[in-house]
DNA sequence: GTCTATACGTAGATAGAC
DNA sequence: GTCTATCTACGTATAGAC
């Protein structure tokens, strides 16, 4: 016997994924009743498990169903013309989700079950990796071709790039009323720093 | 009738704060059960309960309980001859729990639950805007006395020095295997670079 | 596919003996 | 002050009717 629409199928279980992410978000994992989750979205405890195996599904659904194509944003970013503005567009893109609460919060969440979780956390690991690999190589790249000057070499560069962002999240997370927009000014600001000198460099 | 030992009391307290404080930071408040702090403290449910007025209560005492004197200590950095040396030994200072998995987990849930208890959150703030006025103040001590050039102005890149170090207790609590000297290290020329050359400057 | 009703365990917290 | 025993509420998840 076939599904009657499996469109439709996948669109009441993005629905029940997306009532439950504001509450994880802002309660974690453990602190949100799958009781909250079934009201929030308007459905029956049966049906919440009849789409999800368990409340850690749907978490993990929200963390790992990617929608938005990120490896493919991030391997266009890395063959851009000029490496230093690709770098800084990259950043501000990959810092972009912190202006959502929602986002922020889950990525949180995320981080602290990713603790006791070892598949979730080599999932989280894995987008890490190719996002790591990606600002590396624009650091590299930067450095070659535009007379970037960093103090640390292209990877550690990278990975304290990546720990910037995630202090973002963690502050958009955490600070009521945190202004995104005018970190992300502040923080491209600071990258021109943090990378150095451009070739031909100015003399004050 | 009087108490046996005010002192002994206080180290008992302790004592369960203790054994709480690594469940805690691993797995959460709500991931916390009553019954495994009590278990790590070795005492009984009632005895838990004779010390503390509820879960969130012990949670609450590892967070607001300042046995380091922090305010003394940041009243001190602020009034040391040189301010650009003063400013990176403090946020050495500041950021040197990360290096206790334990400190560094439990702060990150203390932001968690912050979202959800006013009073907590209030307390938090309260010793963020002691932190930040004395890094502040020492930004701006800086750019006068010791000539540094910060992109941004005193109270903002205070602002961001505090959240590259809260980035570092991110990375603390979630990474394995993180290496927090290596990073202390890091830190301090990342911050060298963003603070701005000093004078008199060197002519490259 | 969706519901109502509920099983079954464990949670936080208390009572009262010692 | 500390224990054992226990209360009540709520947690996740399931069963089975429709």
């Amino acid at each position: 016997m076939r599904k009657i629409d499996p469109a439709q199928y996948r669109a009441k279980r993005r629905h029940i994924m997306m009532a439950a992410a504001p509450l994880f978000a802002a309660h974690g994992l453990d602190g949100t009743s799958t009781a909250r989750i079934r009201e929030a979205a308007g459905v029956s405890s049966g049906t919440l498990f009849h789409y999800f195996p368990s409340k850690r599904a749907v978490f993990v659904a929200l963390l790992t169903d990617d929608d938005n194509g990120d490896a493919q944003r991030l391997a266009a970013a890395r063959d851009r013309d000029d490496p230093r503005t690709a770098l800084l567009d990259l950043v501000e893109d990959l810092a972009a989700p912190a202006a959502s609460p929602v986002a922020a919060g889950l990525v949180m969440e995320a981080l602290r079950q990713a603790g006791n979780d070892a598949e979730l956390a080599a999932a989280l690991e894995a987008d890490s990796d190719v996002e790591l690999e990606a600002l590396a190589h624009l650091v590299s790249r930067s450095v070659r071709e535009s007379g970037a000057d960093p103090v640390l070499d292209a990877r550690a560069t990278a990975v304290w790039i990546q720990t910037i962002i995630g202090a973002l999240f963690l502050r958009a997370a955490t600070e009521t009323g945190f202004d995104a927009a005018a970190q992300l000014r502040d923080l491209r600001l600071l990258l021109d720093r943090l990378l150095g000198e451009t070739s031909p460099r100015t003399e004050r």
